[in-house]
RNA sequence: GGGCCGCUAGCUCAACUGGCAGAGCACCGGACUUUUAAUCCGUUGGUUCAGGGUUCGAGUCCCUGGCGGCCCA
């Protein structure tokens, strides 16, 4: 620490009165803001250029949180975090200050740091950054503390940080300034540290197993890969109009043309859509892709993979799904969505039924139907409406009707459906994989299909895009391939059920003036 | 898009059927050398989301709008 810091604010005068004078009806904000002008003027400077601390609060905890109670060790640290707690105790004050993983106190007696010292510390503010170097001490209460020497102030907090009990609980407040949530809300920063380390764990789960890690343009003419419209925006050089993908599918399986063999992204992708409780309009998604691998494949794969980020993040398998737990450890059992429909709705359907006749079931059944529907949309709208929300402990769903998949290889023994499922924990979709399509005249045909739909008013139906048709002619093996939505994953784990909870800054309207 | 609910001090929340806008914490002043949401004493602090209406009188009732939450589509 340079000489300047707790020197400079220890032999300053202190100009006479003039905090208490001043105060008057003023607020708190301008309060904070007139003592940086007093810090200024006795040469102190209240955003100094940087602080090397020697340890991380954490690494503190680490070397000597066993300590036993009322210990005083000769060892000398430097640690810095941001006051969160101060109590001002006479002759002594005990300030709690927290880095990112964890808080510690400091302890400073006017005994060590002198008259002007403590009164220095006494005018830092709860939310003030500050650095100090002390000896490492345990109270009589046992804990640990850092027994200030000198200290610096890092940089002042003009404005005062939610009550130190309650919290910020304004939920419009906490994701407009997710910063302020952060200080004060630990169940916060649990989220987006589960968030960090599932995302952590499928990079080095994919790449101990030979994936590679690539990225797809997010700018493109035509977006396809989802049932979904996309943003659309323009290129002014160009002058012209470019699409925000809403997928990462179709550009990875270029990409195993190409011959990279296993390939995957963990990519932003955007839907021009609602929001609610399950949707932010950019999200998240893995998508991965694997040459001579089929969807039993990726079965296996997925369910492993979900298994593993739960170990990493959370120590094991279980994670809580409302009131109840769940267990997340392979095998997931793999069942028909047709046999599902039997189970749950105690109907037997097919996709190459009658289309009035799967009308009435699902008018039976009391599900809404749109006259647009085909036999496999009826199909997939029962097994939404039906049964999905009742499958609580994981599950694959196999083996869709063609007509909601155009990407999806035709069923090896069902020409109806195709090789395609679900992943579904706590009633939600957690995965989608197929056995890729790779016959071109077959994947011509479902996008011509889809075309019709997009010609008949369906905004969220795939264009065609002659380019991918190119590449399917230049040949792609038989290939697997995985989409995992992260949000609804890092929900899952950190057992929250609005994606807001796991977007770090999602989308709201501007504030108002 | 529809229904319901919310918006009051910096934060968390009260305020009956319309009758002087309050508390805790924070802030400010004072006491205090082992506190842990420290404690104790004394203060300060308000465009009740915005605009309009009804009324002697509106945080409260009515209308319009804004932002958000939950449920439904």
């Amino acid at each position: 620490m340079g000489p300047l810091g707790w020197k400079a604010m220890a032999d300053a005068v202190e100009p006479e009165g003039s905090r208490a004078e001043a105060a008057g009806s003023e607020d708190e904000r301008a309060r904070r803001a007139r003592d940086v002008e007093e810090l200024r003027e006795r040469g102190v400077d209240p955003y100094p250029v940087t602080f090397h601390r020697d340890r991380t609060l954490a690494q503190l905890r680490e070397e000597f949180g066993d300590l036993e109670p009322d210990v005083e060790t000769e060892v000398e640290v430097t640690v810095a975090g941001r006051i969160v707690l101060l109590r001002r105790q006479g002759k002594l004050t005990f300030a709690t200050i927290r880095d990112r993983d964890d808080s510690v106190q400091l302890f400073v007696s006017r005994e060590v740091v002198g008259e002007d010292g403590q009164a220095d510390f006494n005018r830092l503010d709860r939310g003030d950054w500050v650095g100090a170097t002390g000896t490492v001490m345990t109270t009589r209460k046992g804990e640990l503390s850092v027994k200030v020497q000198r200290f610096q102030l890092l940089a002042k907090a003009l404005r005062p940080l939610p009550d130190k009990w309650h919290g910020l609980a304004d939920v419009d407040t906490r994701f407009r300034q997710r910063y302020v949530d952060l200080i004060v809300n630990e169940d916060a920063r649990r989220i987006f540290a589960i968030r960090s380390r599932a995302v952590t764990e499928i990079r080095r789960f994919l790449g101990e197993r030979g994936y590679v890690e690539v990225e797809g343009p997010v700018l493109t003419a035509e977006a396809g890969g989802a049932a979904a419209r996309p943003f659309v925006t323009h290129h002014n050089a160009l002058d012209l109009e470019l699409r925000l993908r809403i997928a990462l599918e179709l550009h990875l399986k270029r990409l195993i043309v190409g011959g990279l063999d296993k390939v995957f992204e963990i990519g932003r992708v955007f839907r021009n859509e609602g929001i609610d409780t399950r949707h932010n309009p950019e999200f998240t998604m893995l998508e991965l892709y694997e040459a001579f691998a089929d969807y039993h494949d990726m079965m296996s794969l997925t369910e492993e993979l979900v298994a593993a980020t739960a170990r990493a993040t959370l120590g094991g398998t279980v994670v809580e799904v409302g009131e109840g737990k769940v267990d997340l450890a392979p095998p997931w059992p793999r069942v028909p969505m047709l046999d599902l429909i039997e189970q749950h709705a105690g109907v037997r359907v097919h996709p190459s039924q009658p289309v009035e006749e799967l009308r009435a079931v699902l008018e039976r059944l009391g599900v809404p139907v749109e006259p647009h529907w085909g036999p496999g949309r009826l199909i997939m709208e029962l097994y939404d409406d039906v049964v999905e929300p009742k499958l609580v402990d994981p599950i694959f769903v196999l083996d869709y009707p063609r007509e909601v998949s155009p990407l999806a290889r035709t069923h090896r023994d069902d020409p109806a459906l195709v090789e395609r499922f679900e992943g579904v924990v706590a009633g939600r979709e957690l995965a989608n994989a197929f056995s890729e399509l790779n016959d071109p005249v077959d994947q011509r045909a479902r996008f011509e299909a889809q075309a019709r739909l997009r010609a008949a008013g369906d905004e969220e139906a795939e264009g065609i895009d002659e380019d991918y048709l190119r590449a399917l002619e230049y040949g792609m093996p038989p290939t697997g391939g995985l989409g995992i939505g992260i949000d609804r994953l890092v929900m899952l784990l950190a057992g929250v059920s609005s994606i807001r909870e796991v977007v770090l800054f999602p989308t709201l309207r501007p504030e108002a003036d």
